[in-house]
DNA sequence: AAATCGTGGTT
DNA sequence: TAACCAAGATT
């Protein structure tokens, strides 16, 4: 006998859920710089970026990026670089070249128009199940589940769901809930009222359960167990990596960078030239062994550390010595490195831990 | 299914 | 402070 996750579907009052969530909604929603139209280039837009990262970490980024590409088409016919600049320091940089040859594809083959179909919008690069669900009901004002986080979460406390909400095949169930309980007359605002309830009320750790306008309908509440709900199992320590990083200035007082590769970690972003290195040996010795057998080229660099930097991504931790250094600039020529003065450095996209290079160094050197 | 892919804020 | 968390998608 299997477990029916969804035991308490029928036991829910659509209508008086609907009302009650979607009235509140109208009532305490944020005012939010992409709540202001339904333009779907502008809720894409704030949806690509909301993706695994905070409401107020985004606001600064999609003004910033509406007023550099304020259509569609601005952003299709954008360089690459300029659009990645844009993105410096929100993280998950596939995001945004992905969004941006999504964009193209609805300015070549749709007209500018973003497709407004489950099948033409989740072709999109970039557009999954919850980013599809989410233009089409919000943008496009068509019933479809758009079930992220917050919406697994509020769920799994109203109807008591003890699913792993960590296991992909999860969201398909709490997909089902949200079609059978989504309202037809406003799915824009049923959706967003799950995210906002989430994000405002019925939270991770202390939901704010006497505040919360469907309270009479959360069988977790009723149960009081929303404290143990929803379940999500954990994920394993990132690994460290020992790195080695040179800031190396050429004898005209510029500065080495390099363009990492289109595809992995950080993909498409510039760097100082940096390696993993073995913490039995010289940090210095490796880099300049290494500079020279991957860009052919003979650098010098100075016996200390610099500073140390550590970087935390999700799945690895870069422990970071850095060097300073020098090259003949006539050096760089044919290889992958190259050398732009210090105001350029300003056009390049670079990595947060880079960033942190770049300032500590500076620091140092004044 | 499990890894990969960033960063900054919170507990 | 280390762990956890935030409007996920791709491979």
């Amino acid at each position: 006998m299997k477990e029916q996750p969804l035991k308490y579907l029928e036991t829910i009052e659509r209508e008086d859920f609907q009302k009650d969530l979607i009235s509140w909604f109208s009532r305490e929603q944020r005012n939010l710089p992409w709540r202001r139209d339904r333009d779907p280039y502008k809720v894409w837009v704030s949806e690509i970026m909301l993706q695994q990262t905070r409401v107020d970490t985004v606001i600064p980024y999609f003004n910033r990026f509406l007023e550099k590409f304020p259509t569609l088409d601005a952003l299709a016919l954008a360089e690459e670089d300029e659009v990645l600049k844009a993105w410096e320091g929100l993280g998950y940089y596939s995001r945004v070249r992905n969004l941006q040859s999504a964009v193209k594809e609805v300015h070549e083959q749709y007209g500018g128009i973003v497709p407004d179909t489950p099948k033409e919008i989740s072709s999109l690069k970039g557009v999954g199940p919850y980013t599809a669900g989410a233009i089409l009901s919000i943008a496009y004002g068509k019933p479809e589940p758009a079930v992220d986080g917050n919406v697994m979460r509020v769920f799994s406390r109203i109807l008591s769901i003890w699913l792993d909400i960590a296991k992909p095949s999860s969201r398909k169930v709490f997909e089902e809930a949200v079609r059978a309980l989504i309202s037809k007359e406003n799915p824009s605002y049923f959706n967003q009222a799950l995210m906002e309830l989430g994000a405002l009320i019925c939270t991770p750790t202390s939901p704010s359960c006497l505040l919360c306008p469907v309270r009479e309908h959360c069988r977790a509440f009723d149960e009081g167990v929303q404290e143990e709900l929803p379940v999500k199992s954990k994920k394993k320590a990132a690994r460290k990596l020992n790195m080695a990083a040179a800031v190396i200035f050429t004898e005209d007082d510029r500065v080495v960078i390099h363009k990492r590769p289109g595809t992995g970690l950080l993909a498409n972003l510039w760097e100082f030239p940096n390696f993993e290195v073995s913490t039995s040996r010289s940090g210095r010795k490796q880099l300049e062994e290494r500079l020279e057998a991957d860009y052919k080229v003979d650098a010098s660099l100075k016996a200390g550390v610099i500073t140390k930097i550590q970087h935390v991504f999700s799945h690895i931790i870069w422990d970071i010595e850095v060097y300073a250094g020098s090259v003949e600039s006539s050096a760089l020529n044919e290889t992958e490195l190259i050398a732009v003065t210090e105001q350029e450095l300003e056009k390049y996209a670079f990595p947060v831990s880079h960033q942190k290079i770049w300032k500590e160094t500076k620091l140092i050197k004044n």
